[in-house]
RNA sequence: GCGCCCGUAGCUCAGCUGGAUAGAGCACCAGACUACGAAUCUGGGGGUCGCAAGUUCGAAUCUUGCCGGGCGCACCA
């Protein structure tokens, strides 16, 4: 309905400039927006105040030279309010010609051609396999995840991938910890390393290492035992966040590896390319990239005195990579803590000639957890730390995924599990999933007394004549918008907000007018409408990777 | 010290990228099932939008400066 106004009031100013009632020396947006008051109209359009200035006319008058040239049997009234706003207010009719078109999109109403096929990856979770997700990646796998949702039904081809840092320091020290507990098991005085990981799972680990490979590891050079044990523990690691991620109904396309980028070129590559540029020099022995050139506070290290590539070098091949594949543009989600890391990653990317501002970051503050108001204490050094997976096992993965999104991404987010369990009686994710549940009761009840629905009948929306109804059909309307703006801004919290109110919406609507009644007329149209609203929630469910189920 | 994020109802948070009288949920109080599931609905109290200037027809929203909280400022990842 905004694009059908948008064109009628770019036709009112053309006509309004052919008359010579305007000048329109700059062409300026017309924007429509929704009036937040109930009696300012379906949609309000602010143009005349923006054009008050250039037109040197007040903008109620030129609100009037508009209002008079919009004609259109859709449109009910027209009226200027206010300091200048348009109010425009659809007729019923054209409510309800929306409404089978939304029927007719079916599952494809609110995908939107934002992307137009251009192609977008979406970087998320991307935690390193040295112990299993807590409840902090959970918040960045349902953001992520929501994430590529959106952008797919914004009309991006999305894919979705999990960085492997499987290379470094922190897997050295995974080495070293499972390979302290595998001689443990047959000599009580092996040292544990004073870093290693503490957790139980790595005790774990080293009697399946032993398992598969025996005492073969008990002769080897420390260096070499090291990296077998690290690379086991890494594989069976990455095969358990796999399988939480599966879990929470998370799944990826692409999982890359940072030892892989290492060792085929790839980011030796992108350290020549800068190389080459100028952009680097040499200082205390190791290699510098001088990322001030490129508004960054400091440079940076790619090549350590040692020899060895830093972390940010490999960030750097992997993120030129991304874009060299084809990827018009990134979306990285990084936990906030990283968040001086951006302006360096996009440096690099400007040194290589790619435009940083294909690379947008989403940070995810961090989560915390509580339990009854106490806070639960994390930490993956301290050893101590709330798994993802038991979150899941005790809340289910729908309510997870709610609270994790309910919230903007940069906010700090309590998560209190005591409360999202104890309140299943007043839960807003059963509030939404109990609207889409009672429709499905409604359907059945229409079975029943055999109701047929009567989609694509024509006629049959014109017993659709209260004005509840129509309210809920703006309600649905607005859908398409919702997923674009959150496409755009990345903000997958906007579709749970906004399918928070549609159900709340239809519980009134519903508390207040029997679908299935004896008149028949209203009866076919209301089943029509319930079918609508119950495809939209379902629909935005599913954009957030929430279920929506016909039983509870 | 420098940089990024956040300060909105008692609590947890929205506020559609500058619009009209600032919203929702929870909590609290009072009500509603002989018909589609009451996991629901109706009504009520609750606010210097951290503070102060600036930008303009108009600011919770944009700018600047303070105040308060979080997080970063490694040849770690």
């Amino acid at each position: 309905m905004r694009e059908l106004l948008q064109s009628l009031l770019g036709d009112a100013l053309t006509a309004a400039r052919d008359a010579g009632e305007l000048e329109l020396a700059e062409t300026t947006p017309v924007v429509v927006e929704k009036p937040r008051e109930q009696g300012h109209g379906d949609l309000a359009c602010n143009v005349a105040m923006l054009l008050a200035r250039s037109e040197r006319q007040p903008p109620r008058k030129i609100a009037e030279t508009l209002a008079a040239q919009i004609n259109d049997p859709r449109i009910e009234s027209v009226e200027v309010a206010g300091p200048g706003f348009i109010n425009v207010t659809f007729s019923a009719a054209a409510w309800r010609e929306r409404l089978g078109d939304i029927l007719e999109k079916g599952d494809g109403f609110g995908r939107v051609n934002l992307g137009e096929g251009r192609r977008v990856q979406v970087e998320f979770v991307s935690a390193n396999p040295t112990g299993p997700l807590h409840v902090g990646h959970g918040r960045g796998a349902a953001t992520g995840d929501a994430l590529a949702r959106v952008l797919e039904a914004a009309g991006y081809e999305v894919e979705r991938e999990y960085y492997v840092n499987d290379a470094g320091r922190q897997m050295r020290i995974l080495g070293r910890s499972v390979l302290a507990r595998y001689l443990q098991a047959v000599d009580e005085n092996a040292a544990f390393p004073e870093e290693g990981y503490p957790g139980e799972y790595v005790t774990e680990i080293a009697s399946l290492l032993r398992e598969d490979k025996g005492d073969a590891l008990e002769q080897l050079p420390e260096d070499e035992s090291v990296a077998i044990a690290a690379d086991y523990a890494g594989d069976k690691l990455l095969g358990r966040i796999r399988e939480d991620l599966a879990a929470f109904g998370v799944s990826m396309d692409n999982f890359s590896s940072e030892k892989k980028l290492r060792g085929d070129g790839t980011v030796e590559a992108a350290i020549q390319e800068l190389r080459d540029a100028g952009h680097t020099y040499e200082e205390g022995g190791a290699e510098w990239f001088r990322s001030t050139d490129f508004g960054d506070d400091k440079d940076r290290p790619l090549v350590k005195s040692g020899g060895d590539l830093t972390y940010f070098a490999a960030d750097v091949g992997y993120h030129r990579k991304k874009f060299a594949r084809g990827m018009e543009k990134v979306v990285d989600i990084w936990g906030a803590d990283h968040h001086g890391y951006v302006k360096r990653v996009r440096s690099a990317l400007d040194a290589l000639g790619v435009d940083p501002s294909g690379l947008q970051v989403v940070l995810v503050q961090m989560v915390n957890l509580t339990r009854d108001g106490e806070p639960v204490r994390m930490g993956k050094r301290s050893g101590e730390f709330v798994a993802l997976r038991d979150v899941i096992d005790e809340v289910g993965a729908d309510l997870a995924r709610f609270f994790f999104l309910a919230r903007k991404s940069d906010a700090q987010l309590e998560f209190d599990l005591e409360l999202a369990r104890r309140q299943t009686a007043e839960n807003p994710v059963f509030y939404i999933q109990y609207a889409h549940t009672r429709i499905a009761g409604v359907f059945r009840q229409a079975e029943e007394k055999g109701i047929p629905l009567l989609e694509g009948a024509a006629d049959v929306l014109s017993g659709l004549q209260h004005e509840d109804e129509i309210a809920l059909i703006r309600v649905l309307d607005d859908y398409p918008n919702i997923v674009e703006s959150a496409a755009r801004s990345l903000e997958p919290h906007r579709v749970i907000f906004y399918v928070q109110a549609l159900a709340g919406d239809f519980h009134r609507f519903y508390s207040r007018h029997r679908v299935v009644s004896d008149d028949k007329a209203v009866t076919a149209a209301r089943l029509l409408l319930v079918k609508a609203v119950q495809q939209v929630i379902g629909n935005a469910l599913s954009l957030v990777g929430i279920s929506a189920p016909s039983r509870m």
